[in-house]
DNA sequence: TATTGTTATACTCTATAACTATA
DNA sequence: TATAGTTATAGAGTATAACAATA
């Protein structure tokens, strides 16, 4: 806190007060959600790969061959929101939309690139979720990990 | 779980492999922040505040008279973000920028009906935090608060 | 009629860079 | 020169509604 942080000289801004806000989870994890978002994106950038295309590549790696709405449904996405997000995915040649025996919808795949990017992603992914829970005792992490769970059931 | 939710006749979409993603509090994070602050949205559609708006609102209304260099650094924004944000509080007649002594900078202040409409906003709030953390007792709320904060200490 | 996916459009939230006025 | 705020612009990420093709 600021409390044990001796005033810098050059620029004091007195804290604001926060009042309420401070106790409210909804407040804290929108918090905690953001800057892990912002951190996620930094180890995502060298890989080209947005945060969220993250999720949708790694859903399709390990399900291949479902419909666009199985995995929207999945990831908790509308379907127009899956169709933007599958076209920077397949204009980067990662994944693949191909025609299935309902001749509405498509059956989607990871592609060899998309499997050696994914990969590396993985990689990341565990570099980046070390990095954030570092503060934590493994039990804490556990317990944590099972509040979250609870409060965003599927 | 889905282990003891009998399957509806309807439509059976096998749940998608997850993957290690369920075991990522960075993950998890993600979507429990995303489902809140989509239900925050819903608590104050009716107010007509978006729910960065709020945020903005209720520092001003804690901290009058601060500048926008100093609100910006509270809440973690650019001071062009808040710029825009601030365009549309005052356009609204809710926070007010008054020229102060040094004539660069503006000071903020709520106005009263944006002192009506925060304390309304305030009321939805504790309805929304109540809804979200429904799930978890007492005890673990005060775990996973103390949690989070350890997670994205300021 | 209902479903799958696409398109057009729009809104929220955010940032960077260049600018104006003031210090 | 440096700072406070604004403007123009951009880019994620998201949604709704209308649509075409297919079932």
């Amino acid at each position: 806190m600021t409390l044990s942080s001796r005033p810098r000289p050059e620029k004091i801004h007195a804290a604001l007060d926060m009042g309420a806000l401070d106790h409210l989870i909804g407040y804290q994890l929108r918090r905690c959600a953001l800057r892990s978002q912002a951190r996620f994106a930094e180890f995502m950038a060298p890989l080209g790969l947005a945060p969220g295309l993250f999720g949708v590549l790694h859903l399709i790696a390990l399900n291949p061959g479902r419909t666009q709405i199985d995995l929207a449904q999945a990831a908790g996405l509308d379907r127009s929101t899956l169709t933007l997000m599958l076209d920077q995915l397949s204009k980067k040649s990662w994944v693949e939309r191909r025609p299935g025996a309902d001749r509405r919808s498509f059956n989607l795949y990871i592609t060899p690139e998309g499997q050696a990017l994914w990969q590396a992603a993985l990689t990341e992914v565990e570099a980046h979720e070390a990095e954030i829970t570092a503060p934590l005792s493994a039990d804490a992490k556990i317990v944590l990990l099972n509040a979250l769970k609870r409060l965003a059931p599927d």
